[in-house]
DNA sequence: CCGCCTGTTGTTATCGATATCATTCATCGC
DNA sequence: GCGATGAATGATATCGATAACAACAGGCGG
């Protein structure tokens, strides 16, 4: 930065300023800045800058998994409505892994983002900590917890899960099954499978017949052997409700390989509207979370934080409705 | 740190170099400062490390889009391959647009990583220049560059559609057609399509029948769209060549939708290795690239470059050969 | 007993920017 | 004509760490 501001006989001060959008600069004098910047390849250090002014311009936000379409257009969302701010989404992944997360957080934190983006609303006890004392905005997403952290903005996979069984059992079936990963490690998933045993209990359903698919993430794969599994020791399930479209699709397939008519002889539903189950045939009936939503709606509370507006309790949560896609596979 | 320092009755020197695993500080200072920090909920500044010791720890990447099976593949290999040196990958996407690409990597520059990984091997002037300008590593990927700007982790997509025609012919179809995307945006789908054209007419075969589906990236329903116009207007067509595993798989169910048995009246292949052109009915024949694969030997090269070792242009290019796949579709 | 090496810790200057206060100069109203 | 006002710029200290060098204690050989 010396350097450009001996270029354009300046003082470094105004040089600093005038990459500044807002500062007092005489435009010419910015002009002639800018100019000697560009001759000499000069590229800010935003790194310097963020230590100077303890403004780093960085959102940190964790995600399961990188290669997932739903957590790829939150993240999306959350980049184009924080880009408005001139922030940039620092992004790490945990492998629905708790331990992993929190080495993840603390990793993050060292980079001094100014807010903190996590996915769901179980953490380690470490994990809470940090977060709790990082000394900034904490969005938890994709979830809604019980004792949030500090913001939320996400929505109830189990009541999305009753949505679905409400709708398989509207069309006649009663013996259905879930599908999904082990309990333990991805909470949403399990979310998901409580609120369909809730609800096939409220029912006075049988809510025994659950499949599970090993550990999280489902591949379309695991799907697919599980739904063997599935009708091998419950032949006659007229309806199989999956953790996610992927799984859901797995299980689809599996279903043409074998013969079994969908929806005739069994019901497919999944989760998440992934392109995938819109075009598949037939298309899957699915949950729209919003995905994109959820990043944009993050940004925006995130955003409000950093103003300084309304940091009151009240509104810290943001909820949204799901909604329930019906189509060709449980018709 | 000053804070941990005085707790833990040393100097803030000392507590630095307790944070850095090699240097020489006493085992039971450390163990005592560690605590320390740990009573205080510190974490170290990591920006401020960097400024300091001019090394962020930041490894910079762009991928076309965060929405891609194929490129996540890679950011995990990378991300996986650096995790051991400490480096965090610090990720952006381009939306396939050069302009995009350009003000992404002035702003990942702007962090100053230690090294910069892009996909693809054509840029804006303006981007060469600041990548060449870095003074850092750079490696270009998922692509052969005829210029390099630095060093390259690829393979030839042009070479890799030659394949897929090769095995289109020899099992006996010679009306052949290539479904993708704009030519202009995405170069590694041009290449694609570029190969298939060269190979078609080494092969004395009608390389005219080429569809576009709209701009990169080609989702699956632009996919299926594609295949209904490519069959309205030439009915007689054979066989199918695909961008991408994503299209051929709507192009698929385009197909199912309008009864054309595959790969009896049509034969349909894709590009990428997805796990969906895997599981569905029929598979879809494909292309591996070895995406994860991409991202680890990326890794290693940075690691190589940074650690000072063979700096010689000589090995600069790291060629990867791709797989065919050969799966029902094209049987 | 001295000088030297090793292991360990402290001191000082510095990385590249910005916050803050100070300064300069032109303009304006009375 | 003079102080007040405001636009534009500069000087200095500082953000939180580390590099580089200095310092000190203890052990060892000669």
């Amino acid at each position: 930065m010396a350097d450009v501001a001996r270029e354009a006989g300046v003082s470094p001060m105004t040089v600093s300023r005038a990459f500044k959008s807002d500062a007092y600069v005489n435009d010419e004098t910015r002009k002639a800045i800018l100019l000697a910047a560009d001759r000499l390849g000069y590229v800010m250090d935003s790194m310097a800058s963020g230590l100077s002014s303890r403004k780093t311009g960085f959102v940190a936000a964790t995600i399961p998994s990188i290669n997932n379409a739903n957590f790829a257009d939150t993240v999306r969302g959350l980049t184009e409505g924080l880009q408005a701010r001139g922030l940039q989404v620092l992004l790490g992944y945990t492998n629905y892994n708790q331990e992993e997360e929190e080495r993840l957080v603390r990793q993050l934190l060292t980079r001094r983002p100014e807010a903190i983006v996590v996915t769901g609303g179980t953490h380690s006890g470490k994990c809470r900590t940090m977060l709790a004392n990082a000394g900034i905005p904490v969005i938890e997403t994709w979830d809604l917890p019980t004792e949030p952290i500090d913001s939320v903005v996400g929505f109830s996979n189990a009541d999305a899960s009753a949505m679905i069984v409400g709708h398989l059992v509207a069309t006649g079936r009663t013996k259905i099954a879930f599908l999904g990963g082990d309990a333990s490690r991805d909470t949403r998933g399990f979310d998901r499978r409580r609120g369909f045993v809730r609800e096939m209990e409220a029912r006075g359903l049988d809510a025994t017949r659950l499949i599970e698919a090993g550990p999280p993430p489902i591949s379309m794969r695991e799907g697919a052997d599980a739904l063997a599994r599935l009708m091998s020791r419950w032949p006659d399930t007229e309806a199989v409700m999956c953790v996610s479209d992927l799984a859901a699709f797995g299980a689809l397939t599996e279903c043409q390989r074998r013969g079994f008519d969908v929806p005739g002889a069994i019901a497919i539903a999944g989760f998440g509207a992934y392109e995938i189950s819109d075009i598949c045939v037939p298309p899957i009936t699915s949950i729209d979370p919003h995905c994109f939503q959820i990043g944009l709606l993050t940004a925006r509370r995130i955003i409000e934080l950093l103003s300084g507006e309304a940091p009151g309790q009240t509104e810290s949560r943001t909820l949204l409705e799901p909604i329930l896609l019906v189509r060709a596979s449980t018709s």
